[in-house]
DNA sequence: AAGAATCGTAACTAATTAAGTTACATGAAA
DNA sequence: TTTCATGTAACTTAATTAGTTACGATTCTT
């Protein structure tokens, strides 16, 4: 798993888990999906389980499920869920009492804020079943063109 | 310096150049503005003046100007000199040939595009000279507020 | 009840990135 | 010619995150 692939890395399993939505998946085949460590898979998508987006189970048989129907987890949820942040800059201040700090902060946070709010209205309007959907459409495509000719 | 601060330190320099303009401030003296050291400064704000936003200059009486006025500079060049992205997140393919994967990027793939596209947008309508008036405003309420009572 | 499978999590290691630092060549002004 | 600047390469340090190991807790199967 790159570096900064958490959100991609996570939908790439959740899509995988919406194809099999009745067989719970262990961390280890979750894994194996982004070439990683099944360690790795319960740390990031641990945070899913509390947004109630994943379920999990302990024992034999146990495993990863989705936590309800693809259509009702939007990308913001998961990437809020993630932790992720939107926008990649800071604007924690540094001197403070400096007045031209002072204006820098508030200018880029007034950006930050409408941005931050643009951005999670888009991601709402995203959810898995729409890129389960974009999957299936691929592999029918696939699946034609192999019968082809 | 703090991590992810580059656009706040940079633009926290740049009004202290535009405050003034007819004076070159070397990297020296912006280093302490922003708490860090010369070299750093140079490195950072290297990009701007290949775009124009700043001028350097050698030798004795040497150091930094603006490039042209406030009101010319938007954030969203700025941002692009500086080489920052928008947002944070990678899509490059880690399993090529996986068609969850291809889903997952096309489709995030698009929502980056759209959102870059917005984010610049925003962006280019603050420019350096709003980030002086604010900071003026500022000072003048100090200043009123010390004179008071 | 025993054993196997599985998650949860702490603790450590390795890799990567960005800032900070040192050093020095280049250029310009006094 | 001396001094003051930038430009830049090379190295060091610090911070972050992924990867790994280890093991306790839980749940199913036999």
């Amino acid at each position: 798993m790159k570096r900064n692939s958490r959100l991609s890395s996570t939908l790439h399993i959740l899509v995988h888990m919406a194809e099999k939505p009745e067989q719970a998946l262990t961390s280890e085949q979750l894994a194996t999906f982004i070439h990683t460590n099944p360690v790795v898979v319960r740390r990031t998508i641990g945070g899913l389980r509390d947004a109630g987006i994943v379920t999990s189970s302990r024992g034999h048989g146990g495993g990863w499920l989705l936590g309800r129907a693809p259509e009702n987890i939007s990308l913001a949820e998961i990437s809020v869920a993630l932790g992720e942040t939107l926008l990649p800059f800071s604007t924690e201040p540094e001197s403070p009492g400096c007045l031209v700090e002072q204006a820098v902060i508030a200018v880029l946070d007034d950006f930050r804020v409408a941005a931050e709010k643009l951005l999670a209205e888009k991601l709402s309007r995203i959810t898995l079943a729409d890129l389960t959907a974009d999957f299936r459409r691929r592999y029918a495509l696939i699946g034609v063109s192999s019968h082809a000719v």
